[in-house]
DNA sequence: CGTAGCCTTGACATGACTCAACTATGGTGG
DNA sequence: CCACCATAGTTGAGTCATGTCAAGGCTACG
């Protein structure tokens, strides 16, 4: 239902532009890889599409997302620069992944990477390690559905500071859309939220998208969430 | 709060028996397995430990779950006979896990599993798939969390019919308790919303732990969810 | 037949959702 | 540079689903 508002734009079902530059570049797990442009709120990959790479963000931000019957969203996770997705797949995704905004991507392909694999210890050590970090952050985000609406915010905001900058302002990518679906929300109830966390003092709001935390005020259930 | 109200009996915190018999066992991935036996409500293994081993179900019922701050108990997963699990662990396992009910169990090597996979592409090809598959379940949980009560409990019992019996009864190893703990309900709501179910002729209760589903009387937004 | 654990039911409280109106922001063209 | 528009976000009032607290009823096992 509220997700169904969200209106999306500049759907480009493909890659605004892809460099094959003449010198090879180096993506995730040391493979050979392709660099992509994506504009934003573009399409990577489609739920049930076949699952035949995997991706490192490089700029910019993804959302996985699946819809359900009701229509409405959910949002299984953020990447951001570093992160590598697309492992939530057998033979094809379980999930649609699009862009939040304009994203630098590095893709790699999958059957390379396992047969790169079965030559190297190491590297099947670091496939299962990547892949066990991504349990990591499902469990985790299944532990913030179950949380009141305060909890589910910070601990979002928390997660995001961790992941992107070392201080305590972040600048959010993502539309409130995004989050209230990311966390299982309405988009009313996260504004509502982080008003009052504001006037808690919690954070401030210097712009709409910009967050500033203090980390010491933080509600005290929710602060031994800090990695 | 209400998990901490769930008393655990027969803690014991190792196998209560561990069959070594000559002859070798196979398990999962056709490794050499060493099977196991546990008495009901045991742990497997803690939270943090050190993650040295897979495992696999052959009989009864595994639930993985973490307890948060504030008490409350969330069940990740239910584990039941032939189903793998451990796959929760980069260096250490993010979840507790504990037998439901009397249950016997297979246990692999992760790290003679990780060489062996370095030497065959199938082995790293199935253990990339049976890792795509907990992740699914993770994604399929995630969405289950933030519908109705009643889609939940729903979706967890046509999830429980498709992965035990192919007709329409099932025979629940788990209390309300965990069912409630899974689901992110209280037990309450459990008890009401299948005691609404069946008052609308969608599932008979002919003893606490039996259901008995009628599919063509399902409600048709959760019908879909249908493997 | 008694008891303990498990489950159900009821009455009430409350946090999040819905619907609706309003405000701020950022981009575009005059 | 300003006015305008579309989009994004905020705020308010009222409703409803689920949680809370408390009592009571099964069931199974000794």
């Amino acid at each position: 239902m509220y997700a169904q508002a969200t209106s999306i734009h500049e759907i480009s079902h493909h890659p605004s532009s892809v460099l094959c530059r003449q010198s090879r570049t180096y993506g995730p797990f040391g493979m050979v890889a392709t660099p992509m442009r994506f504009a934003r709120n573009s399409e990577i990959y489609g739920e049930d599409e076949a699952a035949e790479h995997l991706y490192q963000v490089v700029s910019g931000a993804v959302r996985t997302y699946k819809i359900m019957e009701d229509g409405r969203r959910q949002i299984g996770a953020f990447y951001l620069p570093g992160d590598i997705f697309g492992f939530e797949a057998g033979d094809s995704h379980i999930a649609s992944a699009e862009t939040v905004c304009e994203t630098h991507l590095l893709m790699v392909k999958r059957s390379a990477l396992i047969v790169r694999a079965s030559q190297d210890c190491e590297l099947t050590r670091q496939l299962w390690d990547a892949m066990a970090l991504e349990l990591r952050r499902f469990q985790e985000h299944l532990m913030l559905l179950i949380s009141s609406a305060e909890q589910r915010v910070v601990a979002f905001l928390l997660d995001m500071s961790r992941r992107t900058t070392k201080n305590a302002a972040i600048e959010l990518p993502m539309s409130r859309q995004d989050v209230a679906d990311y966390l299982g929300l309405t988009i009313e109830t996260v504004s509502r939220t982080l008003t009052q966390l504001e006037q808690n003092g919690v954070i401030a709001l210097p712009t709409l998208r910009r967050i500033e935390l203090r980390n010491d005020k933080l509600p005290s259930h929710v602060a031994q969430n800090l990695g």
